[in-house]
RNA sequence: GGGGCUGUAGCUCAGCCGGAUAGAGCGACGGUUUCCUAAACCGUAGGUCGUGGGUUCGAGUCCCGCCAGCCCCGCCA
């Protein structure tokens, strides 16, 4: 409906013009034009669009709400294009205009996009939303994911992996070139500690790969870090061996990656289960362009030596004394920190070709606690000149997965919980509950439909629990909630999905939902006569504005509840309205209906990286 | 002390650029199946939107104060 609105919003702003055209002159000089304040109706009862510009030009007009909205609708009823797209304008309460999209051009608009696999969702570049449509769409670097080398992958994890890869889907789908960055914790302090405590303890997991394995690792790094804090000669020892790491040393080199590789392997395995791609460009990509980092910012005299540390001062943003707080880019032994690695990655992800990715906008997806860090990094790099004119720059914070308790979520010892177990058992509640399902049916299913459907109910679970609620917010992790049946949950869209299919299975041709599937002899128009076919094609028309608003706000939320709405829709639908039983031209506008309905469910959860289920 | 985020129904959460009577799911209670479907549909009950001001024709939404919880605040990421 998106070229719908955009047509209406035109025609609207056209009617102003006419109904006020000194003011709205007057208004354009001035650098504020009129608004007609096009949204989508907040009622169905009010149609299909509400335009409630003239409830503000009231002041400024000086005249009465409503005879505004009065001149304004008797200008759209003088315009044709308006007159073929809607029903005659309508104005209510103290002064909106309701606007009612004809049933025809509705469904005209729906026909229209039965063979397309994109179901009517324009590539961001055809997009007349958008001001650059001509121009080449930039590359979009998403940097997601990103755990630690040496360290298992946990619950912390999850919603960065789940949510960046969700964003990267969508702004894909929307023709955007995407760079999936996984920024590891392949560097640093933690490697001087864990390199030398295993020289000490386990000299062969350094010079042999998978001596050890990953789980052991942990508990040496663990070892490791215990050392570190408490004793000062480990400490030294320790920093030596960053030292010698980053300088090059043969024996660290090698160490380090073997390490790595260890790692990579263990991520992958997850990466799979979630059916995740990512590039890997750990922070020591970064580490030859450390130094000039620095050395630009201080040629660029942003740089200030406080305390031995080189710093760059905050604008805006003061510390306990009233002074302003420094970003710390090179520490007082010389060495370089996370923040000098992301100024570095930043400035290479905007710059040009052969030196950087080119990007036109970055976009961060971290835990909510690196908020004022990222804003820190993002104001130097700003005032240093290295976001480029129109470079966006996005910190996508994400609330925390808590336990019951409302507090982080913990195993039952107070372990942090490992991603692995919780996909486990996310899928091993997700079999045993179809097993009593199957049991209860009379059902037999043989061994791989059951593997295959406990895991892609299990998996999309936990992804569609994370997805469906505000990332900002935290929220309570339950499997009890995520597996339920009911509700606005993995499980019920999927079956959704399932049983939609099966309806347009039974009615023989048309049996393919695939999205973009050849359609069978479509018909030729649709015929739509009850309310609640209407009510569905209109829910199946928002799709597109769905998508372009994820794509721009980052709430992957927005397209769970719509997909939610769409099968609660359906299933109203398809309560009252009988399908294969009807008579034509009623059966196949209503085949179509549900062909459609399970394609658009399909390529939405597709989007948030959840795949679906022939049968379940 | 400074900064950020959060506070909406019994529970878990939505709420778009400020728009008409604040929504959903779960739970509770009641109803619906001679008709493709019941993992469904319909209905009822349940709210000082933390709190006090302000801006506005209009505030859950914007601004200020306060309360509560969580998080960040010089060399970890």
């Amino acid at each position: 409906m998106r070229r719908i609105a955009h047509a209406l919003e035109a025609q609207l702003c056209t009617a102003l013009e006419r109904a006020f055209p000194d003011e709205v002159a007057a208004a354009q000089q001035a650098g504020t034009p009129l608004d007609p304040q096009l949204a989508p109706a907040s009622q169905p009862e009010f149609g299909d669009f509400q335009a409630n510009g003239a409830l503000a030009l009231a002041r400024r007009l000086k005249q009465p709400p409503r005879t505004i909205a009065g001149a304004i609708v008797e200008q759209l009823g003088g315009d044709p294009a308006f007159v073929e797209l809607c029903e005659p304008a309508e104005i209510a309460g103290p002064g909106f205009i309701n606007l009612t999209l004809k049933p025809q051009r509705l469904a005209e608009e729906l026909r229209a996009r039965l063979g397309d696999g994109r179901l009517g969702v324009l590539s961001a570049a055809d997009d007349p939303g958008h001001a650059s449509s001509a121009e080449l769409l930039a590359p979009v670097i998403v940097d997601f994911s990103s755990p630690n080398i040496a360290k298992e992958m946990h619950v912390g994890h999850l919603r960065s992996t789940i949510i960046g890869d969700a964003l990267a889907r969508v702004l894909e789908f929307r023709g955007y070139p995407v760079l999936r960055l996984n920024h590891v914790g392949d560097w640093g302090t933690q490697f001087g500690m864990l390199i030398t405590h295993l020289k000490q303890v386990a000299p062969e997991a350094l010079t042999t790969a998978d001596a050890i394995d990953l789980g052991d690792l942990v508990a040496f790094y663990r070892q490791a870090k215990a050392r570190f804090d408490a004793d000062a000669a480990f400490q030294a020892t320790a920093r030596e061996e960053v030292v010698k790491l980053q300088s090059g040393d043969p024996v660290s080199r090698r160490a380090w990656q073997l390490l790595c590789e260890q790692s990579r392997r263990e991520f992958q395995q997850i990466y799979d289960r979630l059916d995740i791609r990512l590039s890997e460009r750990g922070e020591s990509f970064y580490n030859p362009l450390l130094e000039t980092v620095v050395a630009d910012l201080q040629a660029l005299g942003l740089l200030v030596t406080d305390a031995g540390a080189g710093c760059v001062f905050l604008e805006g943003v003061k510390g306990k004394d009233g002074q302003p707080l420094p970003l710390i880019v090179r520490k007082s032994d010389g060495g370089f920190n996370y923040a000098t690695t992301d100024l570095a990655a930043l400035r290479y992800r905007f710059a040009a070709a052969p030196d950087g990715d080119g990007a036109g906008r970055l976009i961060y997806v971290t835990d909510a606690g690196q908020a004022s860090h990222f804003a820190a990094v993002f104001q130097v790099a700003r005032r240093a000149g290295w976001v480029p004119v129109g470079g966006r720059l996005e910190h996508v914070p994400f609330g925390l997965v808590q336990g019951d308790d409302g507090k982080k979520l913990k195993t039952r010892s107070g372990d942090t919980v490992r991603l692995k177990d919780l996909l486990d058992e996310a899928v091993d509640r997700a079999e045993a509950d179809l097993r009593r399902r199957l049991a209860e049916e009379g059902r037999t299913e043989d061994e791989t439909f059951i593997q295959h459907t406990a895991t892609t109910v299990g998996i999309a679970a936990v992804k569609y629990a994370d997805l469906s609620t505000n990332r900002i917010t935290s929220y309570q992790f339950s499997f009890d909630r995520m597996l339920a049946l009911a509700g606005n949950t993995a499980p019920y869209l999927l079956y959704a999905v399932v049983r939609i299919a099966g309806i347009a299975r039974k009615g023989g041709a048309g049996a393919d939902t695939a999205v973009g599937a050849p359609g069978p002899e479509l018909p030729a128009e649709l015929r739509f006569s009850e309310p609640q076919e209407w009510d569905l094609v209109r829910e199946l028309l928002k799709f597109d504005a769905v998508i372009a608003e994820v794509e721009e706000e980052l709430l992957p939320n927005r397209l769970c509840s719509y997909l939610f709405e769409l099968s609660q829709v359906f299933n109203r639908f398809y309560d009252k309205v009988p399908v294969l039983k009807a008579e034509e031209p009623s059966r196949s506008s209503r085949l179509a209906l549900c062909r459609f309905t399970a394609a658009t469910l399909k390529l939405g959860l597709g989007l948030l990286g959840i795949p679906t289920l022939e049968r379940m």
